[in-house]
Parts: structure tokens; sequence; C-alpha cells
DNA sequence: AACATTAGTAACCGATAAGTTACCAATCTT
DNA sequence: AAGATTGGTAACTTATCGGTTACTAATGTT
């Protein structure tokens, strides 16, 4: 994914505060200018930014339509309205998890992770 | 990113649905379960899954509130409400286009990447 | 008690990704 | 026209990532 790197992030917070030249974008970061210039070829190849010849320099701007894809996945993982399905399922665990506990026991394994709860 | 990956996305879909089973997330991808695990573990690292045992089973859930970072993102990213400096880079840029119109000028250079527009 | 099932860890491998330096092309400046 | 500025490409290196197989632990089943 093209947001995946913090310095595509960067880049692309810097745009949405309008157009800017290259060398500006670069400013900021301590990596080599051609490593700012993959990244905006990426962030372009995905429909993020686009960029506009103006001499020798080229300015680069965000492409608002281009968060369609994650704003749709957000929302698509947000079980909102249709939650019922998930509702049974939570009372189902919950069934089973009272019928364990009058069994009595406890659940080491091998020191699974990050398992937070145990109920 | 946790959101990088189509498989991890396909797991946070899944779990859309309601909490499940680490085999059954795993019957429908062609990968080996403890690759699934993997999986399963960064997506519970950033916050964005937790999981409960059951017995020998252990049963991910979603936790919605691990979209927020990336919620927070998009519309950071998206300049509604104070596009003023926006516009008025845009119309800096407007300017200069027509300046440079007026001299006459192609802008060929070595085959750029996805230029589009060269204004 | 023996066996099957569920799931995590360990160690390793190949591909990808992000960075580097060196170089070139085009445009502006003087 | 010479030199400086701007920005992209090429070739290479290294670290990270996603996957594998082999193994182990714990629980459930018969």
């Amino acid at each position: 994914m093209a947001l995946a790197d913090p310095v595509r992030r960067d880049l692309l917070r810097r745009l949405a505060a309008g157009p800017a030249r290259v060398a500006d974008l670069a400013a900021p970061h301590p990596i080599s200018r051609p490593a700012i210039s993959k990244h905006l070829r990426i962030l372009t190849e995905v429909g993020l930014t686009a960029a506009q010849d103006h001499g020798r320099e080229r300015h680069y701007r965000l492409l608002p339509g281009g968060l369609a894809p994650i704003a749709d996945l957000i929302d698509e993982l947000s079980p909102r309205p249709p939650f019922a399905e998930s509702a049974l399922d939570g009372l189902d665990l919950e069934v089973r998890r009272t019928v364990r506990e009058h069994v009595g026991e406890q659940t080491p394994r091998t020191s699974p992770h990050a398992t937070e709860e145990t109920a």
C-alpha cells in the first residue's frame, strides 16, 4: 500500500496544504532526492498525486480522489448498521465461556502473543 | 502498515462479520496456517484485533478502535474546510503557467513518470 | 491413555522495498 | 555560451517481509 511508508504519508500531508515543488517536498526529509522522486512516482502511480511541469521545476499536488479506496476499506471494516450477526456471534462466545467457567480451568499454552483476555 | 497486506485486509473483512477461530480465518486462504498466525499477531500488535482463548481454540475479533489512526490520516489529507491556501497556490501556478504560455515551449525531458499534464 | 485437533514458535529462504551514488537531460541565469 | 539548478533514471546494496517446513504445547475425543 502506498500509505504504508511514513515518508510518503509525510509527503501527502505536505501536499494537503497545497502544491509544492520536488525540492520543497524533499527539504524536510533526511533522505536523498532520488529517494523522494521514487516516493512521488509511487504516489502518482496509485493516483494519490499528480504533477505539472513549470519550466524546470515540477509541481506535485494531491488528488483527493485517490483516497477513496482506503476510505472505502475503513468503513467496510466498521460494522455499524448490521452488527446483528456480530451480536449473535458474541452471544455464542458468551454461552461457551459461561459453560467452561463451571468446570474450572486456567489457560497457559506456549506464551501466546498478546492474548490479553483469557476468558 | 498493517493494512498494507491483502491477506490482512481479508482477515479484517472476515472479522468485521464477527469473531472467528484461527482455522476458519485461515480456511479461505491458500497460504499456510503459520503464515496466518503471523498476520494475526501483526494485526493484534497494532490494536486492530484481539483474541480470546476458548479451550484449544482461539477466537479473534475486530477492535474497531484500531482503525482510528488511519481514519485520522485520511481526513487529515482531505483539505475540506480550509482550502484557502491551496486555492492561492493554484492561482499562483496558473499565473506562472499563463506567463510561460506566451513564450512558446514544449516539455520532453527524459520521459518523466506519468506527468499527465504538461501545462 | 492414546490419538487428533488447534494454534503458536523457530529457523530459514526468496522477493520486494527503500535507500544509496553516479549520471544525464532540460531549463534558467548571467 | 557557460554554469547552476531542478529533477528523473540506472544500477546496486541491504533490510524487511511474507512465505515455507519442522516442531512443540495444550486441549479435546474416544
